[in-house]
DNA sequence: AGCTTTGCTATCAATAACGTAGCAAAAAAA
DNA sequence: TTTTTTTGCTACGTTATTGATAGCAAAGCT
């Protein structure tokens, strides 16, 4: 799968609107946790994939490369790393953690 | 693949981090765009699939149902709906779309 | 009753993600 | 400098997800 671009047709919308592009990209799998668990600091391939505790290498390669091409990670001497534009992304994320806690209390009683 | 449940092993969480539960489900082809666009109003089915451009009903069945058992959706007599954490979610969604606007700029010059 | 719209399901093809092994290059140790 | 470790992947075969298209049963109109 090659980067979902703006401009150019993307899931969700054939003229490659911004945001549907951007639901494109963090909408693949692990992408919104690599970038989570990446702003914990940066980090080498293998402790990353440690933090992601079950994620194969080849797919943790294809999303790196992804985000990289998308300018929210750069390679840094300590290894991976979220750029500004990255850290922003985070920040615009953050607010589903607190969000996340109270929906979880929905399948408590559940099953 | 079954809907992603906090408490119980889920991508990026073997524990059932209620954060990754949330960037699982959210994170899966289409999850976020549906929201986005059925907050442009109550629809149906087909009406529904029309907006996201070019999903396919499989797809688009199997995502209803699972943002529907996670309480981020429901069935009116408009159509499908929003809940209010589905609402919710629009809201924490929603600050991407400037954001991804700007970031597009990053893109234009390139190729 | 006949025609349309709706909400899907069935089927098969294509693509993405996984799991595991392991290799080549770089870094560290001896 | 040789040996050992660590690192960043790639190869490869399997499984899972997504997609495309056709079309059917139920409900609603006329």
């Amino acid at each position: 799968m090659s980067l979902p671009t703006p401009g150019k047709p993307v899931r969700g919308s054939k003229s490659g609107n911004h945001l549907m592009a951007l639901f494109d990209l963090l909408g693949r799998s692990w992408s919104m946790g690599i970038i989570w668990r990446l702003h914990e600091g940066s980090c080498t391939f293998r402790v990353l994939q440690e933090r992601c505790e079950s994620i194969s290498p080849t797919t943790l390669n294809k999303r790196l490369k992804e985000l990289t091409q998308a300018f929210l990670i750069e390679r840094t001497v300590d290894g991976y790393a979220l750029t500004n534009k990255g850290k922003d992304i985070f920040l615009l994320l953050k607010p589903l953690e607190s969000w996340a806690k109270d929906w979880a209390k929905n399948f408590k009683t559940d099953e």
